[in-house]
DNA sequence: TTGAGATTGTTTGGATACGAACAATATGGT
DNA sequence: ACCATATTGTTCGTATCCAAACAATCTCAA
């Protein structure tokens, strides 16, 4: 992710750059390595789980949501996943196409489509969500024990902050 | 981001279906929360302060780095921008049609590619900048002042773990 | 009942995203 | 000087990704 810079070197040269400013360096810090986590935890993931599977990151997460909420409808899995409906019907119709997910509109409502696992489908998931929580562990490993608590409670607070 | 599901419920769900599973659920929080506040945060910072430039997520990171780092080599950007230089390629070529960057071939070494800001370009980054730092703070905000040190630092130790 | 308005999934058009293959250039040892 | 090897940015093919337009369906008040 880093190029040859250093650390210290870059955060030198913003400082140099917008001296003239008022910033809160403090909050830059932070969504900045935000970004910067989220992006390599999804590189890696992609790579080193995901990669043997055929499957995209955002195909991961969409499988995971059906296979928790089967049968889930569209909309649904959407707002879970965080994409656009637009990007899910492309990716459902990936998922069809290899065979993991059915597409089945609603009887009660003929504007829902409503989305299942295969019998492929579920029995991928099962070995691949157990080896996707190792990788979790792993990731999660350079952050003390008793203060992983409090960093997820305050991502979902920035979360709950914006959405709110 | 999410659904009609509580968040209560959706883990209820979730423990349910993996009862039979060993897994570290507190990892699986820590990183389910890393993807949804990243993606919230950039959702928001795409809709509120970059779409009235006609600037993606992406097209803004790299002109930040080319103006920090100017003249800067495209293999520097792309490692700090986080994209693959495949990607950057687009993006360069999206920020040229717009007026907003200019490239140059090396006189030292003719494979390198140096990008430079366009007056525009420098002009634009001098409004949008301190604009995005104001969103910055509001999106930290929800996270105590002595606390946004600490969550800087165990994002950047999860970075360095799988970059390392 | 009927029709205006709301909701849902898909299509469209354009930008982003990556790996792999590629051409151009540079480097190092001989 | 030569040339095998490495490095760099672009091209190609394919898969996301989103906003806006769209067609199908539902709701509900008149």
């Amino acid at each position: 992710m880093t190029g040859s810079h250093t650390l210290g070197e870059t955060e030198a040269r913003v400082a140099n750059r917008l001296s003239h400013m008022t910033l809160d360096f403090e909050a830059m810090a932070v969504t900045s390595n935000l970004f910067r986590a989220a992006s390599a935890v999804r590189n890696h993931f992609e790579r080193n789980v995901l990669a043997e599977s055929g499957l995209s990151w955002t195909a991961f997460v969409v499988l995971w949501v059906t296979w928790i909420w089967e049968p889930a409808e569209t909309r649904d899995i959407a707002a879970e996943a965080g994409i656009s409906k637009a990007t899910l019907t492309g990716v459902l119709s990936t998922l069809e196409k290899m065979g993991l997910v059915t597409r089945a509109r609603s009887t009660t409502d003929g504007r829902l489509v409503l989305v299942s696992l295969t019998k492929d489908g579920q029995t991928l998931m099962e070995t691949l969500f157990p080896a996707f929580n190792r990788q979790e562990i792993a990731v999660v490993s350079p952050v003390a024990d008793d203060k992983r608590g409090e960093l997820a409670d305050m991502l979902r607070a920035i979360t709950a902050k914006i959405e709110g």
